[in-house]
DNA sequence: ATAATAACCTGAGGGC
DNA sequence: TGCCCTCAGGTTATTA
């Protein structure tokens, strides 16, 4: 489900009935997620949560005691609901509030995560090594051609790898890379810095534009309230192979880079 | 150290 | 209806 406009959105759905609430109650239908859900998660319970942020595609639950940090992986989907609305298959974990509603995880694919540190969340193995926020200073232009120098491999496999930028994944590396006309099977050590410029520019435009439209709901998708997001309508290649460019009505290609499919213009990507 | 790939898991959809 | 195959928004672990 989940690129980084799709937690950014969960997150600001969820914030405002969470932050301030005491935790009640904590049930664990199912641990057995990407990691086994510790024991510790249940030293939520007595604490208000001080604050709901994210940090890449991850969710910090942070209360006094410590963190619990939520991933939503491929299928997750977070729910704020009364208490008592009756589980359904793959509701996993429900956190029961003192204002008498729940945040209920529901994953099929199991593929997400809900961990525990009573540490600084932002030290955890998992997010230690983390490049920057995209929409931050700290990534632009300069920061991608310096990095990409001696990169030989693919720009659009790379683009995904968390060491570099978080929070972009296979949907908004696509669309990223039409918006600046650049073949994503170019190597990253070809980009120029005009190009990384462009590029830069680019992702930070698709994510704050997915973002406002409350992310992109291609099969399961859904905001806290359970409504989708919109920003399926203005996909540019994405989910659009064989069809006709926007731009100049070429039949968009798609191939296949690490296991993950690419969709391109060959015509309008360089 | 770097780069490709295999793995985790369920469900949907297509072809036969 | 059912079986088998492929594909799906992510990330880590293993292998070359």
């Amino acid at each position: 489900m989940p690129e980084l406009p799709e937690v950014e959105v969960s997150r600001q759905g969820i914030a405002p009935w969470l932050v301030g609430q005491t935790v009640t109650r904590v049930v664990v239908r199912n641990p057995r997620l990407r990691w086994p859900i510790p024991a510790e998660i249940q030293q939520l319970v007595g604490c208000p949560i001080a604050s709901v942020q994210r940090r890449a595609k991850y969710l910090l639950l942070r209360s006094t005691l410590g963190t619990a940090i939520l991933h939503l992986g491929m299928s997750g989907k977070l729910r704020v609901l009364p208490v008592g609305t009756p589980a359904e298959k793959h509701d996993h974990v429900d956190i029961e509030l003192g204002n008498g509603q729940l945040l209920r995880l529901n994953d099929p694919r199991r593929f997400g995560a809900l961990l525990w540190t009573s540490g600084d969340p932002l030290h955890h193995g998992l997010l230690a090594t983390l490049g920057p926020e995209p929409l931050t200073d700290a990534f632009d232009g300069a920061y991608l051609h310096q990095r990409s120098r001696r990169k030989h491999s693919a720009i659009k496999p790379w683009l995904m790898d968390n060491h570099l930028v978080v929070g972009v994944g296979n949907i908004y590396a696509n669309e990223a890379l039409f918006a600046a006309g650049i073949d994503p099977r170019r190597a990253a050590s070809a980009l120029s810095p005009d190009e990384c410029d462009r590029l830069v520019l680019e992702i930070k435009t698709v994510l704050e534009r997915a973002i406002r439209q409350g992310g992109t709901t291609l099969r399961d998708f859904t905001r806290a309230d359970g409504r989708p997001g919109y920003f399926v309508q203005e996909l540019q290649v994405y989910g659009r192979a064989g069809e006709g460019c926007r731009r100049c009505g070429h039949p968009l290609e798609s191939l296949r880079q690490g296991q993950r499919t690419t969709v391109f213009c060959p015509h309008c990507q360089r």
